[in-house]
DNA sequence: TTTCATGAAACAAATAAAGTTACGAGAAAG
DNA sequence: CTTTCTCGTAACTTTATTTGTTTCATGAAA
């Protein structure tokens, strides 16, 4: 199974966003990821149209946070990413006429919703703040690391 | 993205083998699933080797349950399988030198261990034999609708 | 008016899952 | 003991989806 890095990849992202004072060009952002411009665009529109960001044409242009890390959580940009599906698997047939595969696809249907509230609600606990917190701690490692303090 | 619909199949497959009383070959449980024999035999095979199923070959061959349907969880089926992905979203990069991206890495990878557990404890409480009593629930109402009783 | 940037559409490539074909092997029926 | 039925497996093809790319229009700053 493919699994979908754009929630991986957008937090790489905003993260540099917040550090750079200035607007940072979708090919700035691309070289971070190793991809391609437009890739970027795509990805960051809808945390554009969620108003989690703002982007600036011309030059000195590029992309801009519109809220404090603190106000961001994962939720927010699964989100704004478009509700991508949070489980790997499903069922096989939505409408069968088969007595037996409507009764397991009801009860996968019940679990399946269960258990993606609980991811939304792991995702809604962790905000961009503290992912910045973290890299802040690993920054002071790699420092001593490199100074043998 | 793309579901894995082998957990689905898998449930409505091996509740008609409990079913019958004689072995179902390949061939009747693709016309179940809408499919190929061999992508059958491909999917049942993870269930075979961890025993939880029996094939035989020849004259009045096919597959066969080996274990009662309160022995087997969604958990069972799912490691049957081969321990498929349960999330449908993960990492870009496994090894990244940008010391923001391993902190993004860091945290989604502790949020993704918390949150397959939650699965795979909400698939181990639902037996097979769960499934089969939702069906004949079902089958009553079913039974009940049609003779306006 | 030139340069730099995004927006968006259309196209191409890469990937993974599902489906198919083909053939070997074992077991029962005749 | 030959035929038929079945699974096992490998190799191949098809299909769907995602990712990447090209291209051009638009707007803003130099």
């Amino acid at each position: 199974m493919k699994l979908d890095t754009r929630l991986s990849s957008v937090l790489h992202l905003v993260l540099h966003m917040a550090d750079a004072g200035s607007p940072l060009t979708s090919e700035t952002m691309a070289a971070m990821l190793g991809t391609n411009p437009v890739v970027v665009r795509r990805t960051m529109s809808g945390l554009r149209e969620a108003g989690l960001v703002r982007s600036e044409k011309g030059h000195g242009g590029g992309w801009l946070l519109e809220r404090s890390l603190n106000e961001i959580t994962l939720a927010d940009i699964h989100a704004a990413l478009g509700h991508p599906a949070l489980l790997a698997f499903g069922n096989r047939n939505d409408n069968p006429q088969c007595l037996v595969e409507r009764a397991v696809n009801a009860r996968m249907a019940t679990a399946m919703e269960d258990v993606q509230s609980l991811v939304l609600q792991r995702l809604a606990a962790i905000t961009l703040a503290d992912i910045r917190s973290d890299f802040e701690d690993k920054l002071k490692d790699h420092h001593h690391a490199h100074h043998h303090s």
